[in-house]
DNA sequence: GAAATTTAGTTGTATAATACAAATATGTAG
DNA sequence: CTACATATTTGTATTATACAACTAAATTTC
């Protein structure tokens, strides 16, 4: 088992610095990581608040305050008052923001596609699986 | 297949916001991900110098000059001199950046034990070998 | 073989993502 | 009503990075 174990932090070590690198270099259509995550976000789990947000992507609120305020000027998200509370939001995905996410969201498909071009269908569901296996365990460690 | 490919590329987005988060926040041991990976590139691959390196990480030069140069400063690495060129060094690993080098992958190692303490054997041995795979298809992409 | 060009590395500067702290405005409890 | 708590935004600092300028040594060209 230590081997695998091994094998996985040092992967998981240069896959960071792989995928990393990749985005500063040639960036995957309008979105960075964090716009993606938080329309991908919206857009399957419907409208949020920073907050929440926030604590999804165990980020400061600050940084996701930014981050969305920047997709709402870009047209991405609108805010949303809450009836309930005058000090409350939620940003809600906007037609473009939907086209925009879809956009993006094939360039990456296309990215995956190349460089597990001369994988079997059934590695690429495996890594897929196992790859969503480990980040749902890695929320509380 | 297009199914897999969304999961993987999903998956990917929100491990490398997983990962960096924790690294943000608890960091594993002394290093961060950029010196252990140059320390294990050294330990492994022999003494090199700062523009061989940068090409294997795809990061600038600059970049791992100076991430090189804290880790000669912290003892970690030391410069020797190209004999047949008055320009160039090469760094090799001190026995206290073994040491450290060591340490860090326990924790490494310890941390991905703890994620993927429900998994079987196998499939921790298949998630290895399927970011290897990975990492390595992603160099030329 | 001197001048021009290339190369290895370092240092200066700018940018972007992030966290933490301070500020604002609204809500809730005593 | 006053004090405290909460949702969000804005200010500031840090860090990793790239690109550009620089230095010194090697190589090429004439």
């Amino acid at each position: 088992m230590d081997q695998s174990l091994e094998v996985i932090e040092l992967e998981l070590a240069v896959l960071i610095r792989r995928i990393t690198s990749y985005s500063t270099h040639k960036k995957i259509g309008k979105l960075d990581r964090s716009a993606y995550l938080i329309l991908h976000q919206i857009a399957v789990g419907g409208a949020a608040g920073v907050k929440t947000l926030a604590g999804e992507f165990q980020l400061d609120i600050s940084t996701v305050s930014r981050q969305a305020a920047a997709l709402e000027h870009k047209g991405y998200l609108y805010k949303i008052p809450d009836p309930t509370d005058g000090r409350a939001y939620t940003f809600q995905i906007t037609e473009l923001g939907i086209k925009e996410l879809n956009e993006d969201k094939q360039a990456r498909m296309k990215r995956a596609k190349e460089v597990t071009k001369n994988w079997t269908d059934e590695e690429r569901e495996t890594f897929g699986t196992l790859l969503k296996k480990f980040n749902q365990a890695a929320i509380d460690v």
